[in-house]
DNA sequence: TTAATTTATGCAGTTTTTTGCAGTTAATAT
DNA sequence: ATATTAACTGCAAAAAACTGCATAAATTAA
């Protein structure tokens, strides 16, 4: 049998059933495992499918990072992210918010952290769900259209029985004197339960939000223990916030 | 005997089995290996076969080589999805699983119906997202990375408090007598928890899936209502599972 | 026709590729 | 923590590919 057959025919099963085992092709094959070992190391390098301990996997829709180019003022954000990204350790439990900013840092966060991220947000799950090290558990509930995020009271129950070291939320509207508003009353009521499950609340925001309110209050902005924005902490525009206990990155 | 003839011979050889040896062609045509090696190093810088180690294999069979930004017998799946729709009706409660042909169901969907769609994958839950008639609910649970959708006690948990009016399925493998059977521990178990939320299963599986199994069983074939593949219902690949109380579409 | 030239083929020696095996290391499961 | 399983490394045998060269066959030119 030639290589190019045989590796054919691994791509076949992989494409099949998602996933195969090394030792079942070698078996079906009737060669060394060491060979099938090689098959799908090559395969892997050329993209045609993902190597896993004991097998494969199919690419199949892992393939689709729909990489997004035109978020709005998308520098800003990535410096937050990349602000962000320096405050995980390694073993934290963390939850993501949804929103570009947050999205921003799951895509950042480094192949080789070890987390457990909780998100509501269904594309943070997806990339994060890439990443090896990652213990990635969505909280699921009733898909909002517009922020394809869970919302409703079965998120918000679930959020009351956990507990992060971290949260890295967005928000709407942010300002010293009215604290985090938004547009969206579901969503306010899933960021009061996110806030209330963590010990250490972070809000991610570009300054462009600084100083603007909306109509329902998620929290006080003494509520948060960390701001990041894309600014310098001396900038004269976060002067508001340093009268609170809030830390400014 | 003339190159061109030989040249000719090798390229019916290839056409009639897909591959050929170069042994076995310069035995059969009694000149030396060098020879053939280089007829079959022409034909391949004419594009008329692959040369690859020990041999040649035909254009035709590198199926796989061009395919790999579509997903694996779209056209098959595509077939199933739209049968699949044709069940669906205003105000159903369903249940929709993970995978590349339950995605497709997904992706056509109309706008117009009224669904309330439950699902545990991500890609299906952003896919659903988009239409505005569709109330997706997201089942949360830890991420499988692989395929992409929640797995765990507490996704299986959820599903046992709702009720599907039609829940439709992939499987890894589907055979008369073994039944649905998979790969993978965990999705087992959320797929037998899927089956008992649902008044009625619809597996759909592409027709190479059928008479093959694994390791793990999801449950007899007579727990499936209904079985849409994209075969014609009388194709004699399917007379195996007429003996049983399923539907084939 | 014959000589010259090109093309094709086979052979020997060398290099590369493929494969399986044994020993070690790493990852996973119990 | 330990046992099991898989992955990696280096090695060696076998097969295949490549190289250069000599010879044979075919084509062309004189």
């Amino acid at each position: 049998m030639l290589k190019e057959e045989r590796q054919q025919t691994i791509l076949n099963e992989v494409d099949l059933h998602n996933r195969i085992l090394i030792t079942d092709i070698a078996e079906a094959l009737d060669v060394s495992i060491d060979t099938i070992r090689r098959d799908v190391k090559e395969l892997d390098a050329d993209n045609k499918l993902r190597k896993v301990h004991g097998g494969a996997i199919s690419m199949g829709y892992m393939t689709n990072s729909a990489r997004n180019t035109n978020i709005y003022k998308i520098e800003e954000k990535a410096a937050i992210a990349v602000k962000a990204v320096s405050m995980l350790r390694d073993g934290a439990v963390i939850f993501i918010d949804g929103g570009t900013t947050c999205m921003e840092l799951a895509r950042i966060i480094p192949e080789n952290l070890n987390l457990t991220c909780f998100t509501i947000s269904l594309p943070v799950a997806m990339e994060l769900s890439h990443k090896a090290n990652i213990n990635v558990i969505s909280i699921g509930g009733q898909i909002s259209k517009e922020a394809q995020i869970s919302i409703g009271a079965n998120a918000i129950h679930h959020l009351s029985e956990v507990r992060f070291d971290y949260s890295f939320i967005g928000t709407g509207y942010v300002d010293a004197i009215y604290g985090l508003t938004e547009f969206d009353w579901d969503i306010v009521q899933i960021k009061k339960a996110v806030i209330k499950a963590s010990k250490k609340t972070v809000l991610l925001s570009i300054s462009e939000k600084l100083n603007s309110q909306h109509r329902y209050k998620t929290c006080d902005i003494n509520s948060i223990n960390t701001m990041i924005t894309e600014l310098k902490p001396e900038d004269k525009l976060l002067k508001p916030f340093k009268n609170h206990d809030i830390k400014i990155i």
